[in-house]
This record gives structure tokens, C-alpha cells and sequence, in this order.
DNA sequence: ATAATCAATAATTTTATGGTATTAAAATAT
DNA sequence: ATATTTTAATACCATAAAATTATTGATTAT
């Protein structure tokens, strides 16, 4: 019958939302199943909302369940980024920045971005992640990471999105594949080949382009692979089990036997995109997002 | 000693940076004063941060501590909005409504519903999809949608079905067509035309009805075209390449070049029905149905 | 100097979390 | 069909930690 809701109640709370089961959410938490259970009946009430469903060997989470375990997934993110942030303030350092990106951005715009922050805010410490693009959508949407570099266009309400870098595509073939730049007449060449891609769970957009690429050239291309790892798709294109298209940024950084033919002709590009919160309350976005944009344009 | 930060915590520091005095702050909490004290240093602990200054009659925040204040008023805000919140989803005024239909079901039964319900609940997102009769089915089916405005008779077991709109038949034909509402005696007259129909995927109980209608009137239509699109299936016959048969309600919001002929006498009707799942359980759908079939009957 | 006021400390009480044992119901195995 | 296992909930109890009262030490006001 206690009057307030605690954090501790938060935290058996999505133990219980994740696993959908009171003895394996207990043991997770190193807490008895009735203690467990108790806490969780005891937050209904002080809610006054049914969150779980327990019948007949299932526990499922009602509606209201579903909103309530985004919300503190959010807000226990938030919180212990406020406990970073509040350390580094105390030290006079600014702040942190989380930032998220595909692998194909480690060629290029993180880097410069890097350079530019640490030669700007010496004080700023980032750390790195590399997620896909949906992980990073929601991360950011849930303050786990500040910003992201997705490939997509359009986002959910609440966030921001704006191009950073535009590449062509290019297709990777074997060192000793008959087609060369010199030679390379058109996409229509690869029609019979197995195409190896990033799966479409990665980047969907990126996958999507990828196909009216191949559409434009009237074919439906044969997919043989899909990776999520550019060193795997070279791998895989090095030793002959197909060619890829893949942005031509990504030739920077390996060393693999094998050749980008660059298609400049065909109107698809590549963009990478910074995706973040409107209402993100780090104020080192601000500088970052500066940096990012400021010159770009 | 303890483990872990709790919202009471953040109560009693908010009491105290607000107040910037220990007494007055337990006054104001309810608690004694030095209850107050011990529960701000342990937090200082467990921040590992200090967060107050306390020095000779001053009671002042640290940079940590004004930084930190900032961001708890916004997670308590955000925690009271989300009690809230919480509340109307379980009583299914808050949340999204996932819709889906036929092209032809925008001209009248759409609005209609979503006009109501936004008057009955503002606080409701409702998502649009125009999709096939069957890709309603399924997506209704796997949680895609919660409802669908399809033209069929019989669904899956699991599923329910409910007609909302039943609207005449109407011939579509050229402005200039030699037939015109006045001399229309029956569809045996257009025996010898080209049909332009949907296509029979996108609803084959429209398919059916339409080739009864012709059956009825002693003929089997010819059809040169079938198309998805109410558009281009008008665009069609304002171009001399034949008639179609669609439900009346679609004359609305097309500025074509082409008249409609009500089939006033004939027993079919284009029925549009809901689809939705039985177990779904959005709470909003109760809401949803309420108005969509409550007063209609 | 003395009184007053503040926050911190000490000792004690109260509260309620969390543990153990057990139950009731349901699923699974025999 | 019966026995066994598994699940979440209940009852009761121990104990950890929060809150209270009483007190101290320090600073400021009179």
C-alpha cells in the first residue's frame, strides 16, 4: 500500500515486460518470485492500471503495459546519461556525446566529424557505436545514442533528418573479373550474376536502391547473400560467388582483391543521413550539429 | 550505503534545491529534517557527485547539482505525463489506430470515421494504408492493422466482418457516350463493349459481382483492361477504350471526363465491410467500432 | 559572550522490502 | 486418467533501510 512509484519498481518491471515470466524475471534480477511479484501487483496498484495479463501460463503485456515499457526504457536511459553527464559537468568537462553509425560511415563523415569536435570541444568525449539503422532509430528516439548515421528518408515524429554525404554506388567484382571501368558499358552486363547485399534488415533503403538500380537496367537481380558487414560482401565478391553494389566511400579502408566499377551515370545515389532528437536536451548536439551542417549546406 | 538512486531522491533533492534550506525543505516534504539530510548525502554517494555546497549558513547548488535539476524536473515531468497517459491507453483513449482500405472506401465511410473519432478522441493517432482486399486480410491478421475496409463476404476464422456502406452500382461511361441516364434501359445495351474493371486480385468479390451483373443482363462482358486505381480506370474510359462498373460513391472526388449511370434496379450492391481481429488487443478498437457500427445498424 | 539557527551525527523506532514456505491452478509427462 | 512439474500468488517472518527524536558542533546575530 505504499504511496510512490520507485525506480525499483522500474526496473522489475521490464525485467518482467522482456522475459514475460515471473520466476526467470526474478532470478534476472536476483530477487525471489514472490517478491517479484508482489512488487509488480504493488505498482498496478499505486498506477492504477493493469500492465500485465496473467492467464492460464501466459503473461503478456496489456496496452497500456506496451506504452508504459517504452516510456521507461526511455527514461532509464535517460537517466543514466544524466548520471554521466552530471559526473563530467563536476569534472568541468562539457559533456558526451553517443553517436551512432552504419559501417559504411566509418570511411568518411565520422571521422571528419571527429577531427572537428576534438579540435573544437577538446572537452567533449564521444563514444562510437555501430548499429543498423532501425537499432540506431530507436536508440535515438530513446536517448540511448544522440545521434545516428542512417541511410533513409523519412523518420518518425519527434526526429530530425538531414543528408551529410552523398555517394555514388559503385559495383565490386573480382580483381580479375572481365568487366572493368574501361569496358563497362552498363549495369545490363551483370544481368546473369549473383548480386551479394546488405540484407535488407541492415538498410532498407539501401536495399530498395539497390534493386531499382538493377530494375532500371531491366533486370530483377538474383540475390545470392546478404551480409550486414562490408569485409564479409568483399570476401564473398573476392572469391567468386557474385559482385555487389555497394557505396563507392567504402573502397577507402580495405584492402581486398577486388575492383569498384564507379556508376556515375545512373541517378541513384548513396545518401548518409544524421538522424536526432528534436527535443534531445544534450547541449553538445548543438555544437556537433553545428559542425556537421554549419559548413555543409 | 545504498545500491540504487530512487525517485524519492529526486523529491527530496528538487525540495531542497528549490528551497536551498534543509528545514524548510523537510517541512515541506514532511519529514524530518535530519531524514532530509542523510537521504541528500547518500544520493551525493551514489552519484558519486556532490550537489549541494554547504557552507557557513548557505545552502548553495553546484554545477553538477543546477545541471541535475534541469533533469529531473524533466523526468518527473515526463513520468507524471506518462501516469497519465497510461491511464487512457488502458481505457483505450490514447494510442493508434491502424487502418487500412480500398481506394473506393475514401470517398465516404474514411472521413466519416476518422472526422468522428477525432471528435470523440483527440488524443487517438490513426495510421492510413490503401491496400488490397487481401493484403488487409493479412496484415489485420498479423497485427498490421487493426482494421480494414475491404469488399468480401467470408473471412478467416479469428477474423470478424461487419458491412458499414452499401452502395449501388454505376456504369461509367464516356461524357460523350450515346447512353446517358434518360435512355438507359438496362445493361444488355452495352453487350458489345469493352469492360475496364479492378483487377480481380484486388477484390474478387467486386470481380464476381460485376461479372453477375453482366450475367443477369444475358452476356459475358468482354474485359480489355483491369487496373488497381479508380484513376486510371476512369482516365480510360474518358479515352474511348471502354466502360467500367464501380461502386456509385466513387463519382465522388474525380473530376473526370466521363458520366455515371446509376444500375438503380439491379439486386447487387458494392458492400464495403470492417475487417478486425477478434483477440486484437488495441483498446482503441472498442472505441473505433463503437462509432463505426453504433449508430449505423 | 550569549543566544539562536543551521546541518550533521547518534541512537532508536518504524516501515516495508525481500525471503521462506506453501498453495492453487494449470500444463506436461507417464 | 493420474502423477508430476511448473507457474504465479499468498501468508508469514526477518531484516535492511528510512524516518524520528535527541543531541552536537559550527556559524551568525544580538
Amino acid at each position: 500500500m505504499s504511496y510512490q512509484i520507485e525506480l525499483r519498481h522500474f526496473h522489475y518491471f521490464l525485467a518482467v515486460a522482456e522475459e514475460l515470466h515471473f520466476r526467470k524475471a526474478a532470478e534476472r534480477l536476483f530477487i525471489s518470485q514472490p517478491g517479484l511479484s508482489r512488487q509488480i501487483k504493488q505498482m498496478e496498484e499505486i498506477l492504477e492500471t493493469q500492465l500485465f495479463i496473467r492467464n492460464k501460463k501466459k503473461v503478456t503485456l496489456t496496452a497500456a503495459g506496451v506504452y508504459l515499457k517504452d516510456e521507461i526504457e526511455f527514461i532509464l536511459n535517460h537517466l543514466e546519461l544524466t548520471k554521466r553527464h552530471i559526473k563530467l559537468v563536476s569534472q568541468g568537462k562539457f559533456g558526451e556525446l553517443n553517436i551512432g553509425f552504419l559501417g559504411s560511415a566509418m570511411q568518411t563523415v565520422i571521422p571528419d566529424l571527429l577531427l572537428k569536435l576534438k579540435d573544437a570541444f577538446p572537452e567533449i568525449n564521444t563514444s562510437l557505436e555501430e548499429l543498423s539503422n532501425n537499432a540506431q532509430l530507436n536508440a535515438v528516439l530513446k536517448d540511448g545514442l544522440d545521434i545516428g548515421f542512417v541511410r533513409m528518408v523519412r523518420v518518425p515524429k519527434g526526429l530530425c533528418i538531414k543528408p551529410v554525404f552523398n555517394d555514388t554506388f559503385s559495383v565490386v567484382v573480382p580483381a580479375n573479373h572481365n568487366i572493368t571501368a574501361a569496358n563497362f558499358k552498363g549495369m545490363k552486363q551483370f544481368e546473369g550474376e549473383n548480386f551479394i547485399l546488405f540484407s535488407q534488415d541492415y538498410s532498407p533503403l539501401y536495399y530498395d536502391t539497390v534493386m531499382s538500380i538493377c530494375e532500371d537496367a531491366g533486370f530483377t537481380p538474383k540475390v545470392s547473400h546478404k551480409s550486414v558487414h562490408a569485409q564479409t560482401i568483399f570476401t564473398l565478391v573476392e572469391n567468386n560467388l557474385g559482385v555487389a553494389i555497394v557505396p563507392t566511400s567504402l573502397q577507402q579502408g580495405f584492402n581486398m582483391n577486388v575492383k569498384f566499377i564507379e556508376l556515375k551515370k545512373i541517378p541513384q545515389r548513396a545518401v548518409l543521413s544524421v538522424i536526432w532528437k528534436e527535443d534531445n536536451r544534450n547541449p553538445v548536439l548543438k555544437h556537433c550539429m553545428q559542425l556537421l551542417l554549419g559548413d555543409k549546406k
